[in-house]
DNA sequence: ATACATTTAATTGTCTGACATTTTAAATGC
DNA sequence: GCATTTAAAATGTCAGACAATTAAATGTAT
């Protein structure tokens, strides 16, 4: 592991990104024991602090994990999904929130990816994912739900759908897309009216998952989709003739 | 910006929390400076290298970017699409490497994502995004070729098919799924006669792109996907046979 | 001999203070 | 009025020190 003297980048980036890349290529493997920040400092003739600094940067990847004390140290953290989640969640958030990405694209984007998930959730849904979505449809049939209770509802009930399919690595890619959706669907006021069509798609393809027939679900999917959108351009249009306005 | 006196965890972690939730909640606005390293130290009252730390693990998470000298410092980083598909690509590679994920869950995954892009890409594709298929298409029947070189290719024409879509949140959130197969499919030896059958399936989708027939490029995507986990059933067998024996 | 307490050494976490480097705005000189 | 110089502000880096934590090694008493 070295650093090229040429770069002109901060010595701290260039330690992470070798480091990095022996923890991503394989030459260092899970739980193996990262030199001491003193060995490190030697190593890479800089300070200590400096490579602190970068250590620092890949823990904040979860691409380490440090333990003080006697044979403490920095070592090569293995990934979970939860840590990976929390990541994929916080980028994706950003991304739409700092991009100006449209309800639109990011609506799409959802529902193209959940209809991906829906004929593996229906061949392999289990019973404890049925009842997941039984329990959250029946909350969110519930009156005096706050708007946000009632999203992060949804939420659940499409990370349930998700997680039906049985398969972690799409669990994992669609916690981004599902839960970044959640500011977005936060600035909707629902009403009972709403509520009651959402909670009725809701139920169909619950229904359609329990009896395992995709194509059913495919459709109440679609029209859901539909719905929301509708939802969200005419939360949309009122905010951008608010702006208009005042 | 506060952070608990009575929390354990490192100082720096905290004061990145603190910093991280402000930019997340929409409190800090993109392109807006972040006070300076001095100013942050007395603020939370620890010295210049705690909130240096504090620093790079944000910069680590591309949520701040740093600029040296007078009127300099940190301010809070538009999180591009380019810098979310580098994180994106390296968690879910590091995901499937460290957590043993089989040949066939990746293969489910990314397979099901990009069948949620067929539709749209058909009804959208580009000139552009046709010609970039071809021209892979192209590469990948050349003779000669690396297994590697025709892996890269491989990946490059699944990417055009998935921005053929048209939707850059989808774009951002498979950019992981595609790219993290590239290790796993990295270890088959492609055959003259498994590339051959391969860019005839390729040519089958581009053909189904150009001619915007989604169910043909579904098809075709179904056949590609029983072909692909076929040869990486038979890599991980014998993997695992000579596992055992040697 | 075993259980428990103590010491010790290794390591990360934090602080202080200094200097180097970079960049921009303002001051200066022509 | 323009070019050059200067000064100031900020990050980048270093050196050295001390605090806090932890597990092993050691010692001690039952």
């Amino acid at each position: 592991m070295k650093i090229d003297p040429d770069n002109k980048a901060d010595l701290s980036a260039q330690i992470a990104k070798a480091i990095r890349d022996a923890i991503v290529s394989g030459d260092m493997i899970v739980d193996e024991r990262l030199p001491s920040e003193a060995e490190l400092a030697d190593q890479f003739n800089v300070s200590r602090p400096t490579v602190r600094e970068a250590l620092k940067r890949l823990a904040a990847q979860s691409l380490i994990r440090t333990q003080r004390g006697a044979f403490g140290g920095a070592f090569v953290n293995r990934l979970s999904y939860e840590e990976a989640y929390g990541q994929q969640i916080t980028t994706a958030t950003l991304l739409l929130s700092m991009n100006g990405i449209s309800f639109d694209v990011a609506c799409e984007a959802r529902y193209a990816l959940e209809r991906a998930c829906t004929p593996l959730s229906a061949a392999r849904r289990t019973a404890d994912i049925l009842a997941t979505m039984r329990a959250e449809i029946h909350r969110q049939a519930q009156p005096g739900l706050s708007d946000e209770t009632f999203c992060a509802s949804d939420v659940a009930f499409h990370r349930a759908l998700v997680d039906g399919a049985g398969n972690p690595v799409l669990s994992y890619q669609l916690a981004g897309a599902v839960e970044a959706m959640q500011p977005l669907m936060n600035m909707i006021t629902f009403t009972a009216r709403s509520r009651e069509a959402i909670v009725a798609l809701h139920t169909r393809i619950a229904d359609a998952l329990e009896a395992r027939a995709p194509d059913a679900a495919q459709e109440a999917l679609h029209e859901l989709e539909a719905y929301t959108l509708h939802l969200g351009r005419d939360v949309m249009a009122t905010r951008d003739k608010d702006r208009a306005n005042g």
